[in-house]
DNA sequence: TAGTGTTTACGGGAGG
DNA sequence: CCTCCCGTAAACACTA
């Protein structure tokens, strides 16, 4: 069961920061002069064209912003506890990254010795994971800001990061490399070689998909779009680029932690809790899997999301030699779920014969996001049903917005059938949740929000029906209803 | 000419 | 030791 409901309704609370906006939009004038500019940053066909293959739209079930607190990633003092990303609130986030560049202040620099970033990871997909990862952080790395550690994403999930962030469901290498550098001080000081390896990454990793440029489109190089079948591993376990050696809690950290009671608001963290069932959820995976405080969020949270990183879903398109990576063969469609082989699904099905994963997800997700109206973390009681700001979803089998369908109560209740891909949309959406777009956001005012929301969102109608081929309900009623 | 895109090659880290 | 992932470098072609 899992809760992300808060008295807002959807898409309300997706507000950006203005000066993040103005800035965004100066500076992306200033990059693509050349092409059409629209309020987002992007050429003009970027905007025009949303209706491609992004999840974006699980960017808008921020829990975040329906805590009232406006997310800035990666730079801040305060670090989101489900990513382990730190956020600013407020107005402590700097109008422009550049401003609060330190090595723009005069700050050394030097970049390409990453110092150990890597042991700050990003988010984790639950509260257990992301407390974990808040413990051992104590020195928070600002990202956005700090322009000696390199951040520690790989490059494809940069990319896809600023896919998400740009709200659009194809941006220009130029948008990527404007978004990186927005958001990772690093790059903006570091050798320019790392446009070179994004564009290798572009190239060679199947999950962009390059979408050329119409002839009438000014402007240079094309698009670029995520593979809607790579997407949400990119972004639920992708967020660190290796493995790391285990982490220690942090002791102070340990001694926060109270047994029972809910989860404080985010932007408390100096109080942390632990509900007995998170609890008792840790207290079986540490049995089921041996591992003890030492285990690292981040690798665990790479074994949920299907065990993707290990090489078996997100490869890279590139010609192997013949003796080598043989299984690099873009991924079949999947069978039961969009997003999962036969052989994750059965990577998956193995782990929950060890360990209940929903259970710990859900667990920790229910702890982490569960929003009441009065926008306070309450624990939650298992069910199957998930509430996203405001609106019941019962858990999906195959998680589309056009196959929920609307009961009395105005919640979502989405067919037995739709379950599969929950675990990995969710964790898309707790990956993507904390993204910043420094792109101004389009028209958000009122009413074109929810209207909005399947064309920004990039969500592909086509792509929808095609994940829903046992759909067969009005589809137009039901679009107008959930509308 | 600069930016973009493709391709090849190589090395390091990590896991099996 | 092998495989795989990832980063890096470089060469080359194409295009605005």
């Amino acid at each position: 069961m899992l809760t992300l409901s808060c008295a807002d309704t959807w898409p309300e609370g997706s507000v950006a920061l203005e000066e993040e906006v103005v800035t965004a939009a100066a500076q992306a004038e200033e990059l693509d002069g050349s092409v059409t500019q629209s309020s987002n940053g992007c050429s003009s066909s970027v905007c025009l064209d949303d209706s491609l293959t992004s999840l974006q739209w699980l960017q808008e079930f921020s829990i975040i912003n329906a805590s009232g607190n406006q997310q800035v990633p990666f730079s801040g003092q305060n670090q989101h506890p489900l990513c382990g990303h730190q956020r600013l609130v407020g107005s402590e986030a700097p109008a422009s990254p550049m401003a609060a560049d330190p090595a723009s202040m005069g700050m050394p620099h030097t970049p390409g010795k990453p110092t150990s970033a890597a042991f700050c990871r990003g988010p984790s997909s639950s509260a257990l994971l992301g407390l974990v990862t808040y413990g051992h952080c104590p020195e928070e790395v600002d990202y956005k800001t700090n322009p000696h550690v390199k951040p520690p994403y790989s490059y494809a999930t940069l990319i896809c990061m600023a896919m998400q962030a740009s709200k659009k469901s194809k941006i220009t290498l130029s948008c990527i490399y404007k978004w990186i550098t927005d958001n990772f001080c690093y790059f903006r000081h570091a050798d320019p070689t790392w446009q070179n390896s994004i564009r290798h990454n572009l190239s060679l990793n199947k999950c962009f998909i390059k979408v050329p440029r119409q002839k009438d489109e000014p402007g240079k190089g094309g698009f670029w779009k995520i593979d809607p079948q790579y997407a949400d591993r990119l972004l639920s376990g992708a967020y660190k680029k290796r493995r790391l050696p285990p982490v220690q809690i942090n002791p102070a950290l340990q001694a926060r932690v109270k047994p029972a009671g809910p989860l404080p608001a985010l932007g408390r963290p100096g109080e942390l809790s632990v509900s007995p069932e998170s609890q008792q959820l840790l207290q079986e995976f540490e049995e089921a899997t041996g591992v003890d405080q030492n285990w690292d969020p981040c690798g665990a949270e790479a074994n949920v999301s299907g065990a993707w990183l290990s090489g078996k879903g997100c490869g890279f398109k590139r010609k192997q030699p013949a003796l080598r990576r043989t299984s690099m063969v873009k991924a079949p469609r999947r069978s039961s779920s969009p997003l999962l082989c036969v052989d994750e699904q059965k990577e998956l099905g193995s782990l929950k014969g060890d360990f209940d994963w929903d259970a710990l997800l859900d667990s920790e997700l229910c702890g982490e996001l569960s929003l009441d109206s009065t926008c306070q973390l309450s624990p939650m009681e298992r069910d199957d049903d998930l509430t996203v700001r405001g609106r019941h979803i019962g858990r999906p089998q195959q998680w589309s917005p056009l196959e929920a369908s609307a009961d009395s109560t105005g919640s979502y209740i989405l067919s037995e059938t739709q379950q599969s891909s929950l675990d990995f949309d969710e964790e898309t959406f707790l990956a993507t949740a904390f993204l910043q777009s420094p792109w101004p956001e389009e028209d958000e005012a009122g009413q074109g929000k929810r209207a909005d929301f399947l064309c920004n969102s990039g969500v592909n109608f086509d792509q929808l029906l095609n994940l829903s081929d046992s759909f067969s309900g009005d589809l137009s009623s039901k679009i107008e209803s959930f509308l």
